[in-house]
RNA sequence: GGCAGUGUAGCUCAGCUGGUUAGAGCGUGGCACUCAUAAUGCCAAGGUCGGUGGUUCGAGCCCACUCACUGCUACCA
């Protein structure tokens, strides 16, 4: 029987790096590095792809007033994504960057395809534009002032401009996308994402501007280099760039369509209505999913530069720990929605579940283990109810864990682990294994290697959301590097008495407040 | 304005197609234990399930109205 793995494409958004990335970029990254892990450790044939999407005005904008090109500033900020991801440990086997040849070629080439399909034409562009708030405006948006003047929401004035600009034929979509989110339910996650878009749709769709002549800092329009590509063909093309497009030969073009896009819950739409038309337009494969995840608020407030609130993702990695700031934003926020983060909820998750639930109760087994079982994975001895109700939970972990990530919800699966930690912590409480020692050390060994056991299981699981300390973990109870695949949380696997075992360590530093010499921030 | 959604213990939230004393985690108070990272376990306090009125033998879950909050209502990555 031949066996195909099956393949796994999951995708974050590209960042607009005309800044150095924030916490919301390191959130998605963290987000989709689990789920990606997660796929791995399932056995899928994963590929994991994150970038920058380095075009467009306020690029160039913001190059000029630092005095630079802008990819000058696209390298410089590039790299600082780069950076984090690296600081994040995060697995991506790629990472794209608009400005590469691939990508000019991959854009022109689904854009000829566009063409070739009759979508696109050349028209001209007219609103209402604010120069201050560089935006359009719709004509409802306005208020009128003396003598009929125009101003925007903001109060700046507006006028009516008219460009020359490339039309795709979005509206020629509508029943198309509209019988994709009716046949393919879960197109587009989570549902309150989907209703929204459904009734957007539904409302009627409108052709949709896709170049610009007003700047240059963009790829070419094909055969009229006047216009380059305004952000929707150039950025959202980048997926299948990635996978190879137009070489569908590519060795990566097999990826394609991808499984899931994951993006922030503003540009859903845009992944769910624009690249899905244009992906029908140029007769490609549509990607199975769209997921947007919330935004995240410090203490219920939006992260701003005014505010002082815009927290840098790797110097929070490095206070808490990488493991600690992982779980925290997958624990803590159900996936898909808002959260709100502080520094004690950051603690309290941190001490609470990482170092007093997880990390003490190995530390509390494994150190009985250690200094009465002679280091080594202790005799599985006859088990009762008690035994097999706990280690039966474990063993569900893994299957649970795969239903939870069908919709996504990272904080399920955290939730489902936590509560076997709880279990197990409360199973080592009831039997009392330093009492076992003096009284019936056949039951102490027994309650030892089930402990052991579960705690197997749990460091496998773990480790798509706490991959350092799932691996220390797992190195404490000495599992073979080849034996940490979901398909090894089975019985089949178990600790196998007689292993010897190293000296345990803490998994987990409980976080203690610098001695506060000011004022805290 | 229109459409969609939310409102359950101090906080964050579960509550499947309506069915005996409404649940969890955190926080709080007390007790126990000592294997362990002053960790863990046990017990307890605390909710008229936004409001009003219905349907039903019975509603947190259904219906109507109402209050509050949130999202969407396209050219912003």
């Amino acid at each position: 029987m031949t066996h195909v793995t099956e393949r796994f494409f999951i995708t974050t958004a590209i960042s607009y790096p005309n800044g150095v990335p924030h916490l919301g970029h390191a959130y998605e990254l963290m987000a989709s590095d689990a789920i990606a892990r997660f796929m791995r450790l399932d056995g899928r044939d994963v590929f994991f792809l994150t970038g920058t999407d380095e075009h467009g005005l306020k690029m160039a904008q913001t190059a000029e007033r630092e005095g630079l090109t802008p990819l000058q500033l696209a390298d410089r900020n590039a790299a600082a994504f780069r950076a984090m991801g690296k600081a994040l440990d995060a697995t991506n086997d790629d990472f794209i960057r608009t400005t590469e040849p691939r990508h000019h070629a991959a854009s022109q080439a689904i854009w000829k395809r566009m063409e070739a399909n009759g979508d696109i034409y050349l028209s001209k562009y007219s609103g209402w534009y604010s120069v201050r708030d560089e935006a359009f405006f719709d004509e409802k948006e306005l208020t009128t002032g003396e003598g009929g003047k125009r101003f925007a929401p903001s109060g700046a004035p507006v006028e009516w401009v008219e460009e020359e600009s490339y039309f795709f034929r979005l509206s020629a979509y509508q029943d198309r996308l509209l019988a994709l989110y009716a046949g393919q339910p879960d197109f587009i996650g989570p549902d309150s994402r989907r209703n929204e878009v459904v009734s957007f749709v539904e409302r009627g769709l409108e052709d949709l501007s896709i170049s610009r002549k007003t700047f240059t800092w963009g790829i070419p329009v094909p055969g009229d280099t006047k216009h380059v590509m305004y952000v929707w063909v150039d950025a959202l093309t980048n997926y299948i760039t990635a996978a190879g497009f137009p070489d569908e030969q590519a060795p990566r073009w097999k990826y394609w369509p991808a499984s899931v896009h994951i993006i922030g819950k503003d540009i859903v739409r845009f992944h769910a209505v624009i690249w899905p038309a244009m992906l029908m337009s140029a007769g490609l494969p549509l990607p199975k999913r769209v997921f947007g995840h919330g935004f995240l608020t410090n203490r219920g407030e939006k992260m701003s530069k005014s505010l002082g609130n815009v927290l840098d993702p790797i110097a929070m990695s490095q206070q808490y720990g990488l493991d600690a700031f992982r779980y925290f934003f997958l624990r803590e926020i159900p996936f898909g929605a808002d959260g709100s983060y502080s520094h004690e909820a950051i603690v309290g998750r941190l001490n609470a579940d990482l170092a007093n639930d997880l990390g003490n109760l190995a530390q509390r087994s494994l150190s009985m283990v250690n200094k009465n079982c002679d280091a080594k994975v202790p005799p599985r001895n006859a088990l009762t109810g008690d035994e097999e109700a706990l280690l039966a939970s474990a063993y569900a972990l893994a299957g649970g864990g795969r239903k939870h990530m069908d919709s996504f919800a990272l904080h399920a699966i955290l939730a489902d682990i936590w509560r076997v930690v709880g279990d197990t912590n409360r199973y080592f409480a009831a039997q009392a294994p330093w009492a076992l020692r003096k009284t019936d050390l056949a039951r102490m060994e027994t309650v030892l290697w089930t402990t052991a056991e579960v705690l197997r299981v749990i460091g496998l699981l773990a480790q798509p959301f706490i991959p350092l300390a799932a691996q220390k973990l797992l190195d404490l109870l000495a599992v073979p590097g080849d034996r940490r695949m979901f398909a090894h949380a089975v019985p089949d696997h178990a600790l196998v008495p007689g292993t010897g075992l190293p000296a345990p360590t803490a998994l987990f530093p409980r976080y203690v407040e610098p001695e506060a010499a000011g004022e805290g921030a």
